[in-house]
RNA sequence: GGCGGAGUAGCUCAGCCGGUUAGAGCAGCGGAAUCAUAAUCCGCGUGUCGGGGGUUCGAGACCCUCCUCCGCUACCA
């Protein structure tokens, strides 16, 4: 199973706009990512796995200007909150990517020259109603009339008939391409975005308007003074910085997924695919839009004052329990809750009741009743298969085929029908009977549950990695076994003969109890 | 406005191309066990499947219509 040659796996989170501190999603999204990035590593790919941070764009300088420092000195800042909270919550990205660096202007200017001497650049003016106030222009058809007649845009504020020289790149000639990209089954994700880019391109591509003169925060335009490109053009390259483009990225191009927000799909599966082609680059394999994570229902916003800060959440309940809720309890794709009590319950309810339980009350027997000597195997009887065939069906089937089409709640589900699996069966087997009434039966069935706790502890590392490995420490379960393939070859003869010892395990996950103090969620 | 999606047990949701008495988890009720973080295991669900009409031998699933909620509808990111 270990391949030789292990194919790489390309997987990037969105660059995070760090105009403010990272909320939730951010978080969210990061930990989905790693989910995934682990989950490919357990299986044998070479992953490459990048996040960061998008620092250019008016709303920086805008924000920078406010608090009279520049740019530069806010996305520092900024960005080290970011990549605080990827270490604080185990995102085990290999590059976390800045904008700002040098190698990503070089590779954002490469790029720019590629699309241009593809022919597909123009030097023009754009024209529109610019609303200041909104930062935006506005197309005639969006405006709405004031009450002297004047026009406003949709959101009521003036707008002025504004013309700035910019750069346009020639969308519109790859409808067709783009249009065959959005229908190939898999490239968007979830099906229903697929349907509405499908929309947005039949209606009609125009060029995009791709540089900028009014501020200077961004990547130069190459041979063009004054201009700095479309955030958006330098953000979405980021995905070839990180490969070292315009060198050799062969290797892990195409990326094999990008995993972003919903509201940036169109970015990502339009703008990006025809800027790759233009440029003479295939398209990423797979583009999947997530929902949004909303707190008790709501939205969090500045106003509403339900801004919750991740790595507060992590401490409060524990990063893997963190990690554990926020991918066990949404549908991956579409939007999702959280509360104290929800992430609490689950914590509860499936880590420490299920699955901690089942760990501290298999362990702390073997340590009470055999010195901590691991039980032999004595012949199975047909339960012990019936429950290897369960754990193995669960690990090897169940929740690898679920998190490689990305669902990921529906792996975690596959993975809890194991752990139930494994407790009725120490149940119905009653080791602490067979103490007094058959000891070897004792130890097989004992040493059936040390076999699958081991294999179930593996298959949910990508969610929980350092309860995980803690556990697996614990088990004397060597590192290099920590792979599908690994630990389902036959390790535990071996250790068992080794006369490795287990000392009276901790509980792995503490009993949480709710905040007494609502702050996090008032 | 246009296009698209959703409305199923108290809660969160599964129900693919129409087909046995509509399911799961959580919560709730009852029981068993006592090795374990008072954790675990077993049993218990008569729900107008948003309303109305229709197609069909048969519809939660298809068609029409109405109600409610949501997404997309380009240059802020």
């Amino acid at each position: 199973m270990a391949d030789l040659d292990p194919r790489p796996y390309y997987i990037t989170t969105a660059i995070s706009y760090p105009n403010g501190r990272p909320h939730i999603g951010h978080a969210y999204e990061a930990i989905a990512a790693d989910v995934i990035a682990r989950f490919q590593r357990l299986q044998g790919r070479r992953v490459r796995f990048q996040t960061g941070t998008d620092e250019h764009g008016l709303k920086m300088a805008r924000k920078a200007e406010e608090q009279g420092r520049t740019p530069h000195e806010l996305a520092d800042e900024m960005s080290f909150y970011f990549k605080a909270m990827c270490d604080g919550l185990n995102v085990s990205y290999d590059r976390f990517i800045r904008t700002s660096e040098p190698d990503h202007h070089r590779a954002s200017q490469a790029i720019w020259q590629a699309i241009d001497a593809a022919g597909d650049l123009y030097l023009d003016r754009y024209e529109g109603w610019y609303s200041v106030r909104d930062e935006a222009y506005y197309d005639e058809s969006e405006l709405v009339e004031g009450e002297g007649g004047e026009k406003l845009s949709p959101q009521g504020t003036p707008v002025e008939w504004t013309v700035e020289e910019s750069w346009f790149f020639r969308l519109s000639k790859y409808q067709d391409y783009l249009l065959e990209l959005l229908r190939t089954p898999g490239f968007l994700e979830p099906a229903s975005r697929r349907n509405e880019m499908i929309a947005f391109v039949e209606g009609g591509l125009r060029d995009l308007s791709v540089s900028r003169t009014s501020f200077d925060w961004g990547v130069k335009v190459p041979g063009s003074d004054g201009h700095v490109m479309y955030v958006w053009v330098d953000a979405l390259t980021n995905y070839l910085t990180g490969l070292g483009y315009p060198d050799d990225i062969i290797e892990f191009w195409p990326a094999d997924l990008h995993l972003i927000g919903k509201d940036i799909v169109r970015f990502h599966t339009i703008y990006w695919p025809a800027f790759l082609k233009s440029a003479g680059l295939p398209a990423p394999k797979h583009v999947f839009g997530h929902g949004f994570l909303l707190n008790r229902g709501q939205k969090e916003s500045k106003s509403v004052g339900n801004v919750t800060d991740p790595v507060e959440l992590a401490e409060r309940y524990g990063v893997d329990a963190l990690r554990y809720f926020l991918m066990r309890e949404v549908a991956f794709g579409q939007d999702g809750s959280y509360s104290p009590e929800a992430i609490v319950q689950r914590a509860n309810g499936e880590l420490a009741n299920a699955f901690g339980n089942l760990a501290q009350r298999t362990l702390g027997f073997i340590a009470k009743n055999l010195d901590g000597y691991l039980p032999a195997i004595r012949g199975h009887a047909e339960a012990d298969n019936a429950l290897f065939a369960t754990v193995d069906r669960a690990i090897m089937t169940d929740i690898t085929a679920a998190f490689e089409n990305l669902a990921l709640q529906q792996g975690i589900e596959a993975w809890l029908q194991a752990v139930f699996a494994c407790n009725a069966y120490i149940d119905s087997e009653a080791p602490w009977t067979l103490r007094k009434t058959d000891p070897e039966r004792m130890e097989t069935v004992l040493a059936t549950l040390y076999i699958c706790i081991a294999q179930l502890a593996v298959a949910i590392s990508p969610v929980i990695p350092a309860s995980s490995s803690k556990l697996l420490d614990t088990m004397g379960v060597l590192p290099g076994l920590r792979t599908l393939a690994g630990i389902g070859s036959p390790w535990y003869s071996p250790l068992a003969e080794s006369d490795y010892q287990i000392v009276a395990p901790a509980p792995l996950f503490p009993r949480l109890d709710l905040p007494v103090d609502e702050a996090v969620s008032a």
